[in-house]
DNA sequence: CGATTAACGAAACGGATCGTCTCGTATCGT
DNA sequence: ACGATACGAGACGATCCGTTTCGTTAATCG
C-alpha cells in the first residue's frame, strides 16, 4: 500500500476517469499503449471465470499468463484485481437498457426486469457477475463505483417508469417509490445473484409484475 | 490441500457432525479441549468484524491474534476459515424463527420479514452477513452449507405460512409458491444483503406484505 | 503417585499470491 | 538518431495460508 515507482498514466477504461480537461492534451510522448493488449487482458479474465472458478483462483498472475502479458503490464492499467473486474463486466453489460415509455407502463416494466433476467441466463455474464458482486460487497469504495457504473442507471430507468406509472394513474401513489422499485426488482435480483440455482424461465418477469400489479390476495 | 497429520477429532460446533452414533462413547482420553478458547476465538471473529474490514482482512493469523490462541487451535477445531465463518454466523442466528400459524396468514408474513430485517438492523449481524455472503458465493460448497443451515429453515417457515394462505383462500392459489416467497422476501433481502445503506425503518414489513397483497396496480 | 494422552501457545516452515521493481527490448514522436 | 514510454520476463520482499514441531499443561487410567 505504500508509495511505488510505477506510474499509471492514464485509464483508457476509466476506473478512475479524470474529471477536467485532462482527454485533449496533445498524444503522450513515449510508445502508446496497445489496445490489443488491453483486450487480450480483458478477455482473459472473462475466459478464466467460465471455468467457473472461486475468487482466489482468479490471480493477477494468471490473468498475466492467461492473456500472454506481464503482470506490470496489468498493473499499469489497473490499481488492482478489483477495479480490473469491474471493467471486465463493463464490456459485458454494455447493451442498451430497452426502451420505455412508449406503452403501457405494464409493458416497460416487464421490459425492465426482462432485461435484469437476460444477465442471469447467461453462464460468462452469470459467473461474472456473482464474482463481482462477492468482490464488491467486501470494498465499500469498489461498492460505490459499482453502484455509480451498474446499478443506479438501472433504478434510474425502473425509477422513471414508475413515475410515469404513477402521473398517468396507473400506478398507486400512496407507496414510497424506492419500495416501489424493490417490489419489482427485488424477486428477480434475489434469483440471479443470491441463489443462482433457481431456474429462470422466460416468463418469470411477466409473472413478476403481473404478480406485483394485481396482487396476490385472493379477490 | 494435500494430507496432513493435524487430525480433527471431533467438532462441537458441527460444521462436519457426525451422523451415526459417535456421541455417547466415553470421554476421549487425553486433555478436553477448552470451551473458553472455542468462545474465544468466535468472538474474535465478531470483534474484528465490527471494525468493517475486507474479507481479507480477516485473516487467521489475525483471528488467533485476537483471540489469543494458536493457530493450529483454530485448525484443530475447523478445516478453514470459511467454516469458522459459519459458525461465527450461527452463534448470532440462534433466535428461534417467530411462531406462525396462530392469527392471520398477513401477521405472519409480517412477522417473518420483520425477523429478516432484524438482522440487518444490527451492526454486527449486518456486517458478517455481508461478508459471509460474500463469502459463500464464491465456494459451492460452502453454499451448500449455508443454505442448508441458514437458508431452507426460513424458506420452509415462509412456505408453510403460504400454503397456509393458499388453503384457506387468503392467497391466490394460481401462482408459484415459489414466485410468491420470493415476491415477499426479495424486496428485504435486497436491502439487507445487496445495499447495505438502505434504511430499515420498522413499518417496512408491514408495507411489504400490504403492497404484495394488495397489489400495486391503482384501482 | 506416575504414565499416558491430547490440547494448548508459540513459532517456524514451504507454498502461493500480491504489488513493486529492474532488466533488456520494442515502438512511438521529435 | 534520440529520448520517452510500453512491453514481456522475472526477481524481490511482504503477507497469508495450512502444516508441523516443540515444550508445556490438563485431564484420564493404572
Amino acid at each position: 500500500m505504500k508509495g511505488g515507482t510505477v506510474t499509471v498514466r492514464d485509464t483508457p477504461t476509466g476506473w478512475n476517469s479524470e474529471p477536467a480537461g485532462a482527454e485533449p492534451r496533445g498524444r503522450p510522448r513515449g510508445r502508446p499503449r496497445s489496445e490489443a493488449v488491453e483486450q487480450a487482458i480483458l478477455e482473459g479474465v472473462l475466459r478464466l471465470l467460465e471455468g467457473g472458478g472461486t475468487l482466489s483462483s482468479l490471480t493477477v498472475e494468471g490473468i498475466a499468463k492467461a492473456a500472454g502479458v506481464g503482470k506490470a503490464t496489468i498493473y499499469r492499467r489497473w490499481p488492482g484485481k478489483e477495479a480490473l473486474l469491474l471493467d471486465a463486466l463493463a464490456t459485458l453489460d454494455n447493451d442498451p437498457l430497452p426502451e420505455t415509455g412508449s406503452g403501457s407502463v405494464r409493458d416497460d416494466l416487464v421490459r425492465l426486469i426482462e432485461f435484469v433476467r437476460q444477465r442471469g441466463v447467461s453462464k460468462r455474464e452469470s459467473e461474472l457477475l456473482r464474482l463481482v458482486t462477492s468482490e464488491v460487497m467486501c470494498h465499500p469504495d469498489l461498492s460505490q463505483q459499482y453502484h455509480d457504473r451498474f446499478i443506479a442507471p438501472r433504478r434510474e430507468a425502473l425509477r422513471q417508469v414508475l413515475v410515469r406509472g404513477i402521473d398517468s394513474g396507473e400506478l398507486r401513489d400512496d407507496i414510497d417509490l424506492e419500495l416501489l422499485g424493490d417490489l419489482f426488482a427485488g424477486p428477480m435480483l434475489m434469483r440471479t445473484v443470491l441463489h443462482q440455482w433457481a431456474a429462470l424461465p422466460e416468463d418469470l418477469p411477466e409473472r413478476i409484475v403481473d404478480a406485483v400489479l394485481d396482487g396476490v390476495r385472493k379477490k
